[in-house]
This record gives structure tokens, sequence and C-alpha cells, in this order.
DNA sequence: TGTACATCAGTGAACGCGCGTTCACTGATGTAC
DNA sequence: TGTACATCAGTGAACGCGCGTTCACTGATGTAC
């Protein structure tokens, strides 16, 4: 059925704000911007996302949805963290996602610094990866005997080294240069030898 | 000498700056939220400062003068950093100057998403902390036996974590409870073991 | 296949709101005599 | 001490610019017959 013109003037315009946010950043890029991205007039785009906050709040829309359906399809994996490799898997997870989805990431992080309803957006994509590394670490640190109490602190430790590094490394280029091999290797020790404190 | 009462109103105005951009970051502020939190009238912020952009500026150039006539205080400090002792001592020194200077931060940091000059203030200020957690990467992984070669880059995860976990949690509330001892005591033992590796 | 009409995606100039900035004015403080 | 005048910090209404948003219009696509 669908509207497949419409839908796909939509996704044009979603790709164009997801290059123009990428490059410039969220409050730096102006709804004019983007439709000139999109190679189209300036009134368009109001034909499909009411406010220029709307459009980050559908990319953020599809972000979610993507993560939930991905991580429903790792559901089979019984997987527990005990050792340096495990952590590096998920380091290497978080990089590529950060990656794939640093439109998406930078914008609503930039977004939530002035905007409550991104704020609450943004707080709700990171207790996503709260819970999951909090569930990680504590795998780990029992694995090696460790008291798990403060676990949750913790987390909030590793969330914000990958976080800060992430959006440094990839959005500014500010973090320094190397190859994602060298990145993924320095952030999986350090993360590891963090964790078991 | 002294324009007493001129730098009298100056400095209230930068007061009330300080205590607005803390609340409401730097983006959400009008001048208008600062001339009331500062109890004049609208237009009067103008005579001493000659833009929204130019308190902030005013406000980082007062931190980093404090922080050099600080560093040239303790430059008597032949220090070596050796164990986690140490490293516990200049978490705790950043984590203090984090919170006394919370608006100066988030403010820059914010600013520097959308303003290229505030990028570069922003970017001076972090290589300053870059240079002296490097030195001390280097001298604690140099002590342990280990190689110093990609100090560089363990020194900006040091930084990722230190800066955005004292973001979020002094500014957003976001990363977790707990008191200044229990948090620095995380903080120190997750960057001395990340450093180690 | 062709003509008339309806629909609707797309245009871009114009609008209007928010907010940083200005400016004519006021009233207080300082100076001269 | 008192009066006249000058200076200047401070006021707040008005300005104007930038940018998100609207809307009258166009031209292409679809439908009826």
């Amino acid at each position: 059925m669908g509207e497949t013109k419409s839908d796909r003037a939509s996704a044009d315009f979603k790709a164009a704000a997801r290059r123009v946010f990428a490059r410039q950043g969220y409050q730096a890029t102006k709804i004019t911007d983007i439709t000139a991205e999109a190679g189209r007039a300036a009134g368009g785009i109001y034909r499909y996302f009411p406010s220029k906050a709307a459009i980050l709040k559908a990319l953020a829309e599809d972000f979610v949805a993507t993560r939930r359906d991905r991580v429903v399809g790792h559901s089979g994996h019984r997987h527990t963290m005990t050792g340096e490799d495990d952590v590096r898997q998920h380091v290497t997870a978080y990089w590529l996602t950060y990656r794939e989805y640093l439109p998406e990431m930078s914008a609503i992080f930039q977004a939530s610094m002035s905007d409550p309803e991104f704020a609450v957006i943004w707080q709700q994509i990171r207790q996503h990866d709260f819970r999951v590394w909090r569930k990680h670490v504590r795998e780990l640190r029992a694995h090696h005997g460790l008291a798990t109490q403060d676990a949750s602190r913790t987390t909030m430790l590793v969330l914000s080294l990958l976080e800060h590094y992430c959006y440094l490394h990839q959005m500014t280029g500010e973090a320094g240069r190397g190859s994602d091999d060298q990145v993924i290797d320095s952030l999986t020790r350090f993360v590891h030898a963090g964790i078991l404190g």
C-alpha cells in the first residue's frame, strides 16, 4: 500500500537532517540547511514534520526502534561477561553503534541541554545502556570475586567514558587519532581494568 | 585608582551570569535572565559587556587567569605520581575545581558546540588539563614498568571520563547520588586501574 | 487516446515571534564657585 | 552650606535581525468519462 512517494520525501528529509546534524550540530542547524541539503524548498519539510524538533524526535524514535529490534534479535545469547574479550566485544558494539548513529547521539545530547523534552529522551536512551552495562559490570566483578554493591556508580563511570570519548573522537575529532582497532583496544583495556578497580 | 563602583557592577553581572548559567545552561539563558538575577534593568549590562558571548568570555578569562595563578603557586612541588593516593589527590583537585567553576565549564562546553570561538577556548582549557594528566599518566605507567607510548590516548580517556562524569553529576544530577568521598573514591580506583591497563 | 477537472506535493516570498541590542531619557553623584 | 551645572550609571521601551513557520500559488500526477 504505502504512500511511497510521501515516505520517500520524508526519508529524504530525515537523511538530509542526519547529515547536517553530524556536520554542524543540532543547535547550529537551520531548517533551510536541511531543506537545502535535501535539494528542496524551505516550506516543503512542514508537510512531513511540524517543527524542527519533530525531525529530531522522529530520528530518535527510529533509533530507539532499531535498537529494540536488534536487541530482540540477539535475545538468544546467554552470554556472560567474564573476560577482557567480552568487554572488547561490548565496547566494539558501543563504538560502532555510536558511529552509525552519530547524528542522533550528538544532536539529542545537544538538544537535551536546552530542551527538557530532549533531556527526557536522552535520559531514556542512556537508561537502556545503563541497565545493559550494569549487568555486565556485576557479572565481571562477581566472576573475579569482587563486591558488586557500587556497580551502579562504576557503570556510570563506564558510560561517561564511552559516551564522551566517542563524542569527542567522532564528532569533534578532538580525542586524538588512531585506527578503530587501536581506539577500541585502549578503551577495552581501560574499561576492563577500571571495572575490576 | 579603581572605578570601584563600575567594577562592582561588572562583578555583579558576572556573578549573576554564573548563577544563571549553572541553573539553566548557556544556550537557554536570556540576557534578561542575567540582568533580572542581578536585579538590574536589561540595558545596563551593555555598559560592561558588549554582547552575551562577551560575558562568558570574561568568565572564561577569569577562570584561566585564576588557574594560572594557582599553578604558579604550586610550582614548588616536584611531586611525582606513583601510587593510588597520588591519583586520588589529582582526581580530588579536578572534582573540586569542576564544582567551583561549574558555570564556566558547562557554559563553555555548551557554547563550544555551536560557536567556533568557544570551541577554541574550550580546547585551550582542555589542552592544559591534557598536558598535566599526560605527564602523570607517563609517570605512573613508567613507575610500574609499563610502556608509555600510547599515553596520549590513555590521557584522553582519563579526561573524557573526568569531564563527562563531573558534568553529568554536578550539572544534570544524572550520574547518581553519593557523597563526595564515595564519588572521588570510585573515580580514583577506576582511573588508577585504567591507566595501568 | 484525449480532454476537463480534482488533488496534492512542492515552492519560496512573506510573516511574526523571540531575544539580543540600542538609545533617548532619568535621576543620582560629583564638581565649581 | 548652598546653588547651578556636568557627568555618568542605570532604565526600559522600542528596535531590528535571524530564523522557524505559514500560505497563496504552481505544476505535476491522478481520475472520470
